[in-house]
Formats: C-alpha cells, structure tokens, sequence
DNA sequence: CTGTATCCGATAAGATACTG
DNA sequence: CAGTATCTTATCGGATACAG
C-alpha cells in the first residue's frame, strides 16, 4: 500500500504518467524480477526449479515476483489442480517473450559499452 | 556508503556480477534519473534550465543525478571557469546517446505493448 | 510443494538550510 | 548560479514462522 506523503507520491505518480517506460523501469528494478524472467525463458516453469536456478532467492521474494510478473501480464500461471501435490507452471507470454528480448539487447550493451565506477 | 549486512548485501553484489544489466537497472531506477537522461538529449545543458525543464525535481536530486551520470560517464560536465557567475554545461557522450536510444526503444514497447494493472 | 503473514534493518527520496 | 549538508520519512529486501 503506497501511502499519500505529498510530494513522494506525487513525484513518482507525476512521472509514471508522463512516461510509461518510468512504470516499466521500477518494475524491473525490484531485485531478482529480471532474473526470474530470464530463469522462465530458460525453460525453468516451476517454483521448486526456479528457486534451485537463482540460488539465492528466498520464497516469498519470488512468490512476490511471480506475483508481479504475472499482473503485468509478462507471465502465465497454470495450475494442474487434479494432481497431488499440486503443480503449478509458468510460462512466458508474448509480452513477456518481447521484453526479454529488449533486456537482452540492454544487457550486451551495458556489458560491451558501459563502464561501471569503483 | 552500502552496510555488509549479510543477504542483502550478498544478494545484490551476486546479481551485478552475474551480469551488469542489474547494475544498469539499479542506475536507472533511481528516480528522475532517465527524465534528467532525455532532457539533456533534448538540448537542456544548463543546471538552471534542466530544473525548468523537470519541475518538480528539487536541487540535491537533479545535483545528485548528474553525478551519477558524470560517474558512469553518460555525460559530461564542462564549466566555464572564466565567467562570472561560472557557467556549467552538460551534454551527453557517445554511450550516453546510446543509451538515450535504447531507452526510446523499451519506452516504445512500454507505452505500445505493456499492459499496467490497476 | 507452493506459497502467506509479520516484523525489522537498510536504502532512497525529499525538506530545509546553507555555501563559494 | 550551481550546488552541499543534515535530517525525516517511505519503501524494499530478507528472516522467520506458518498454511493449504
């Protein structure tokens, strides 16, 4: 829940509006969200095979980023209720599909040409 | 200055390295950072005019922006030490402006492609 | 197996006052 | 004009414990 400070909020309603690549950028900043998409387009689609992927993630860090990759509609969830235990599935959409094609362009970049300080 | 608190810090250090899109996210997930990025592309050069230009930014962030620009070497700072009051001009470099390109390409997907919730 | 709820420390943003 | 310093508050990541 995003609280009504003034000028905190109005600031970052004030550019979200004015740009939607604002919206998109503190979508992907939140840590691990990138990895998550990229583990999906891997091949990896479980929770458990996710989690083994990115070593270090913690459950409800990815439960809340699966969460979020798949309000923003980047990804699908598919549940197969008839088994026990119950499996769930994720896989990537077209969205999504597009996105990390664009994050990989970004990502030759910002190892090829950028230069990191200290 | 970053706390080695553990996780938190580990975490984040393991995904810069894994691969440097994580830091060239965190860079541009700090607020105003790619707004300051395109007004300078724009041909605002001048601290005075770039604070015109984003109005509701106030002096240590946009201060504090073009720092971090200057550090990554996105732009550079050139005063002009003989006038008075001194004149200070900002314009990007070559990564800088390709970087400015990529963005207008995922700022293209975000506002053409993406659907955002609630 | 696939999550949810709650708490706490770390980081980031902004307000305000000040400087060469 | 072009910043810097200090402080307060908001948000985020992670630990732990728990649930269907």
């Amino acid at each position: 829940m995003r609280k009504i400070s003034s000028t905190n909020y109005h600031n970052q309603t004030f550019l979200e509006e004015k740009c939607a690549l604002n919206e998109l950028i503190h979508l992907l900043s939140k840590r691990w969200l990138t990895e998550v998409l990229f583990s999906i387009e891997e091949g990896n689609s479980r929770f458990s095979t996710l989690k083994e992927d990115l070593k270090y993630i913690s459950d409800n860090i990815l439960a809340d980023r699966l969460k979020l990759l798949e309000q923003y509609k980047l990804i699908v969830r598919n549940s197969h209720l008839g088994e026990i235990p119950v499996r769930v599935e994720y896989s990537l959409t077209e969205t999504g599909l597009r996105l990390s094609e664009l994050l990989d362009g970004l990502c030759q970049f910002s190892e090829k040409e950028m230069e990191f300080p200290g």
